[in-house]
DNA sequence: CTTAGCACTCAGAGAGATGGAGTGCTAACA
DNA sequence: TGTTAGCACTCCATCTCTCTGAGTGCTAAG
């Protein structure tokens, strides 16, 4: 396996991803940088299939790349340029958009963008508010015994419901409830509202306030929200325009979000890449994904994902997706330590 | 044009839409209730294609509807069924879901549920909280020169917004501040809260409360949330599932929003049906949209739509569209004269 | 006005025929 | 030993041709 062989390979499939069309022996031996006849590069290609990097649709056609030959490829091969200033500035612009930047609008934002620049499907699962801490719990009258809790993290995250009680507060009530709440919750970390602490806190409250149970059970619910992932689907569209894809298994990979949180969230670090099989749980024919996981300090709290067909430019996407994880975790993981430090727009 | 014109015309649209193959008068003759021979039912397609209600995708083959032939089918000809109570109480289901119900989430649960029904796309332009009243204004320091603006609205729409200020406000400052805003915004209709009476708004007080300028900002973007209209798409996946629509017409005609608003708010009052052609500002071909206005009160707030085929059972889904949107006026009505009015679902 | 009969039309399916891109193999060459 | 030119071979894609049958319009009889 000498190295113009691997040459040979990388070609290939930046062939092969660039015309869609399989690619012959004449074809890689007119590159610049071959330098070789095509008679040698049909020898190093019939070697490539036999160890499984290539395939041939049919016996007179050119050479397609296999599964193996993209992994090879991704891992050992591709060169992925580093991205210019011009277009990190570019990316940062995507980003940053308009009004102060909270965690999910930054995300919402990166998921966008990757949509956009790749023009495949990207997806977030982002549990970060998981791990902000509660900077303020209030609970606003509005309307006959109908009240407004409200939860605001650390994060930006502001999170409201709107509960019903069966008598009107009064205002001391109302004050005595704020503060309580305020002492038991403010300042404490998203992860550790579990259910079980809630659940204490109401009974623990409750025996002298039961009226107040709804409003209880509405922060319980915010607070199950926060804790829950999002999963953030953006540009299926895309997937619509590329003929190698079947319409219907994408359509059904779309509604099946379980599955696909699942494959996000598997535990990894760093980029990797899934290819479409049918025997996986990643469905799509033809299609692949790539994830990469953002953190939070020193925790990992979101995967953030392209799809699209596995006849892609990866070494286009991978740079795009690693510079976009990157910027989260710093941006995420400054807001984690230097609480709501989000510099003014104005 | 007689009368059994009109009814061979009925069932060869009605066979169309159920086999997609263009009929042929063989088929037609055959159906219990027409009781003429074939040759009958040729002499009078010929007409009806002089007619304009139909045509043949070419000289051998059997007659497919014209848009005509389908506009005249729909006005006239159908006789939609009326929903059974089983099918009322099942639809009734479909809107409630889980909580409270504000009108947001009715419209949405109502898009959903009409894209899940139709299998085809479903969509909505709402502006119904323009016509709401502001309930509560409600400005909550959340952290350091962090404020979070709040507007609850009579239909129960919760909106917030953090703001940044350039110095901390004092307990009497804020106190101050809310209960000016409470004076000049609570129990104002929304869709009398034009940027102008902001901006006297901000003028009038800004003089001696310069700091505050942010947060007044804050709450002009938000009464400005609220008093345009939310476009909501649902179910867009479904059209893909559909062999004689163009994808890349679809992917276009999402994409153009803009476009798509101008046909939903074309002030017309009851049900719309508008078929693709190219000349036309609805440009997927073979598709169809029918579009249903909802009320509040006296005013038309919002338009309920549905995309598909034009190839479409609409002796079936015009009633559900109609249903919904009924169901919706009704609901929102009920809330504009007695406020918050929703059962408590506990 | 309706119907049976009949000649006519034409899309679509299937069967060859053709071309060309690409291969593997062999033998010569460096 | 590795590289290259030459050549026979394969087989998909494309085209043409034919054939079939569903469906038509027209005519003449009921």
């Amino acid at each position: 396996m000498n190295e113009r062989k691997l040459k040979i390979l990388a070609a290939i499939v930046e062939e092969y991803v660039r015309t869609g069309e399989p690619v012959g022996s004449k074809a890689i031996a007119s590159l610049p940088d071959i330098g070789v006849s095509a008679a040698t590069v049909r020898n190093d290609m019939a070697l490539l299939e036999q160890l499984g990097y290539l395939e041939q649709p049919h016996t007179s056609a050119g050479r397609v790349p296999t599964i193996s030959g993209y992994r090879l490829y991704i891992e050992e091969l591709m060169r992925p340029p580093a991205l210019p200033d011009a277009e990190r500035e570019r990316l940062d612009d995507m980003l940053e958009a308009q009004g102060p930047l909270t965690e999910e609008l930054l995300i919402q934002n990166a998921t966008t963008a990757l949509a956009e620049l790749t023009q495949c499907a990207a997806v977030v699962s982002d549990f970060s508010p998981k791990f902000s801490v509660i900077s303020k719990v209030e609970v606003i009258p509005a309307g006959k015994r109908v009240y407004v809790v409200l939860l605001i993290t650390s994060g930006g995250a502001i999170k409201n419901k709107a509960c019903r009680l069966e008598f009107d507060l009064t205002n001391e009530q109302l004050g005595m409830f704020s503060e309580y709440l305020a002492q038991n919750l403010e300042g404490v970390s998203v992860a550790d509202l579990s259910d079980e602490r809630m659940a204490n806190l109401t009974a623990a409250m409750s025996a002298y306030m039961m009226t107040m149970a709804p409003l209880v059970q509405g922060i319980c619910e915010l607070s199950r929200d926060l804790r829950q992932h999002a999963l953030l689907f953006k540009g299926e569209k895309n997937l619509f325009s590329y003929e190698d894809l079947d319409k219907m298994e994408v359509v059904r990979f779309i509604e099946h979000k379980d599955e696909l949180v699942k494959l996000l969230d598997d535990s990894f670090s760093g980029i990797r890449v899934m290819f479409g099989e049918s025997d996986d749980s990643f469905v799509i024919g033809n299609s692949s994904m790539i994830v990469s996981k953002y953190r939070k300090g020193d925790h990992n709290v979101g995967s953030l994902g392209v799809i699209g067909p596995m006849r892609l430019d990866y070494a286009k996407v991978i740079p795009y997706l690693e510079y976009f994880s990157q910027k989260i975790t710093d941006l995420i993981s400054e807001d984690a330590e230097a609480p709501p430090k989000q510099d003014d727009p104005t």
